[in-house]
DNA sequence: CCAAGTTACGAGTCACGTAAGGATT
DNA sequence: AATCCTTACGTGACTCGTAACTTGG
């Protein structure tokens, strides 16, 4: 199980081809072929199937660690590259959408801003796998990533090491004003599991955080969008496109559309802090203290 | 940064010496130094201290990192092996004492006894890092862990892949029964910086857990206990040998102690299950399912 | 029949072991 | 002087590329 063959098992599952895969990696398709053939003898399973290229059963669960294992060699290196290069007096923050808008994340820049003036700070917003795998290889000093957890428990964060929660806002179903639900109190989860969803993973939490919390299957897209806008996404639940569950603290105030509080299983829209190192003094390590539940 | 250089690095680190680690790996001296050499220049970074040998600021990041792939990669052999082979009707649970101690975990166990009475039950009780790491590597098939957190928050696990809470208790400090502080309704654990604290990591949350908690530094151990026996812990507690913390749920009705609550920080006692994947229809699984916050 | 993965084989590289060379206590 | 790590060097294993082969749509 050499870092390099999991990189090129990786590569072929992400592109569904020995030889995309090889002209990607700079291999020769015979290369790619040998190294799956010795990751498969060495762990006598198969991984992939062959005609098309996807993976068994096996791989696909070897798939979920060889990314989680490839993020952290590259955090590992980022963290020491950090131990050794200059303290940087910069920030560069990630952001999710939804992470964006907790007031608890605005109020912190604000207070940032106060309290280092001098300070550079950059923000980007991406998705959560762009902003936890941005973090993990130290593109970004600091990454928040928001996402659907059950009271108590943290979110599924990549690589863990240094994360902990920020916000917690109640979570509300979005429907178009005149919908049959829009005069209920409280909705339950069980009971829009047939309905008509949006998937906008990028913004919205994803369909797949949804089954997870309500711990059923069903909720599914029948409607992709793929931007990161939080409006464009209200606008589209507002016009009867499908269902999307956002946080309170997200949503404006009249943009006609109606919002019901989701009830049953108590579920929160969390924002996390995730971060590698972070030097003293510096503007990541300001942020993230005003950032903590203590700060 | 290959898997086996990140291997010998681990083992140099741990047994603080290029020949030992040499011996324990079936290298020559002389091979672990020219990977040390190879990892180092591949970092770029000094990574080990030598005549001692001790790692580096640099080499200290690394080795958690290393620490969390090279359990990664094991977990991820295990998840495959587990996959091909045929699925188990036996049950190994992994515990760490005060997990085991939880009331939840006892019903838990009681209520599985009932539904599948003809599964092969076993628990082995260890430290937290034993049955962490047995989690990973296939040796158990679930794990449950406790330690101290701030409400919300969720245990930092070496191997987060599967995780979630399964019970939340008060935590006390143990008190011999005549101590000025017994009479007290409850007590800030800023005022015990300085105390003499028992460190007994293998059953009480670590001392470094409750300075991680507590935001502050000391908390230094005056006393050693290595077991993993809660009585004989809060024996020694309650014959003034040091202060140590416990949830409530861990603490017998009458011993010649005192309890008192922590009332600031907030901070609370957590068990968590770790698992791999779990394989429907198996006694893990109902156990799991047993635990879970739905269950 | 073509596209795509596998197998065979040779060449170059790389990593290990042996052995000699420092350095530190 | 002894211990322990480093450096030098030769050899063997391993992995990659070329090229021929096979299989499936």
């Amino acid at each position: 199980m050499d870092t390099h063959l999991l990189r090129t098992f990786a590569a072929v599952a992400r592109l569904g081809s020995f030889s995309a895969a090889a002209a990607e990696l700079g291999y020769t398709q015979a290369a790619v072929s040998q190294q799956i053939a010795a990751l498969e003898s060495d762990l006598k399973a198969a991984l992939l199937n062959r005609r098309p290229v996807t993976p068994t059963e096996a791989g696909a669960r070897l798939l979920e660690h060889v990314a989680a294992i490839l993020l952290r060699l590259d955090a590992a290196r980022a963290d020491v590259a950090r131990m050794t290069s200059a303290p940087s007096a910069s920030l560069t923050v990630g952001l999710t959408p939804l992470a964006g808008g907790s007031p608890a994340v605005a109020l912190a820049l604000a207070a940032l801003r106060r309290q280092m003036p001098r300070a550079e700070v950059s923000v980007r917003v991406g998705g959560r796998g762009d902003v936890a795998t941005g973090v993990a290889r130290g593109e970004f000093d600091i990454g928040l990533i928001d996402g659907l957890t059950a009271p108590g428990d943290s979110l599924p964060v990549l690589v863990s090491e240094h994360a902990s929660g920020v916000a917690q806002a109640e979570v509300l179903v979005v429907l178009p004003a005149g919908h049959p639900l829009a005069r209920r109190a409280g909705v339950h989860l069980a009971d829009l599991v047939d309905a008509r969803w949006i998937e906008a993973a990028d913004v919205a939490p994803p369909l797949s955080d949804v089954r997870r919390v309500a711990g059923l299957d069903g909720f599914r897209a029948a409607f992709r969008y793929d931007g990161t806008d939080t409006l464009s996404l209200i606008r589209l639940a507002a016009t009867g496109q499908g269902l999307t569950l956002l946080p309170g603290t997200a949503l404006p105030a009249a943009m006609g559309f109606s919002a019901v509080p989701l009830t049953a299983p108590r579920v929160l829209h969390r924002v996390e802090l995730v971060h590698g190192t972070l030097a003293a003094d510096s503007p990541a390590a300001a942020l993230a203290d005003l950032l903590s539940p203590r700060g």
